[in-house]
DNA sequence: CTGTATCCACCTTGATACTG
DNA sequence: CAGTATCAAGGTGGATACAG
């Protein structure tokens, strides 16, 4: 049937573009530091503390690769001792909007849990 | 200062928001699914070919997991052999436009990066 | 067709110690 | 302060065989 068929496509597609969104944004910890970031700029210590259990290395390693991929910009400031400001670039303003809906999503989410196995 | 401080408890809330969200739709596929989901129901196996690269038993343990959340329904049908539909819950489609938004910032980012690398 | 069980390689992550 | 290096442990996921 017609339709059928154009609706596989399309869903085929947007598999494949939501995961290709998954590998930049996969992983434990990038969507809490983005959301952390999305609150303004931030130092790393900073961030290791807002985004609860994160370790430092995880930090570093997802920080470089977020930068990597464009979505933060990293600013050495020359203080004594040096401090670091991360950033959200303004190409991933644009994915803000999506980040604080899944946190939207994420608090209802547990109220709904919480209400049906109480406590 | 005062505004400070509030932006601290606003964004440690939403940190925590995002990971509780994340720990529901984190993992490797769960997202892809929900996204081939979203085109209306499927069988197990239609799933298997749409999510591209899932093995059997990773589909059969993501749908079970996010069946016990609430965010997929399973019914099994009874032809010979038996075939099982999966759909998405009511609740869970609160969750498709966050996940069509995550689809459509992937392909616009996939055609960034090829910009700036060339093909 | 729709799964489950097992085995195993790999990857991710955390802890710790260390550097500039 | 802002990382990096190293190691160990556990989790993740694939292949295969098998079951209902």
């Amino acid at each position: 049937m017609e339709v059928q068929h154009h609706n596989h496509q399309a869903c085929y597609k947007r598999v494949m573009a939501v995961h290709d969104t998954m590998d930049v944004l996969g992983g434990k910890w990038k969507i809490s530091i983005l959301s952390s970031l999305g609150f303004g700029k931030k130092r790393y210590s900073e961030i290791l503390k807002e985004v609860n259990g994160i370790s430092g290395k995880m930090l570093s390693r997802e920080l470089k690769d977020m930068e990597m991929n464009l979505l933060i910009k990293r600013t050495v400031l020359e203080t004594q001792p040096v401090t670091v400001q991360y950033e959200l670039t303004e190409y991933c303003e644009n994915l803000m909007p999506i980040i604080f809906s899944l946190a939207e999503w994420g608090t209802a989410h547990r109220q709904r849990v919480l209400a049906k196995w109480g406590r």
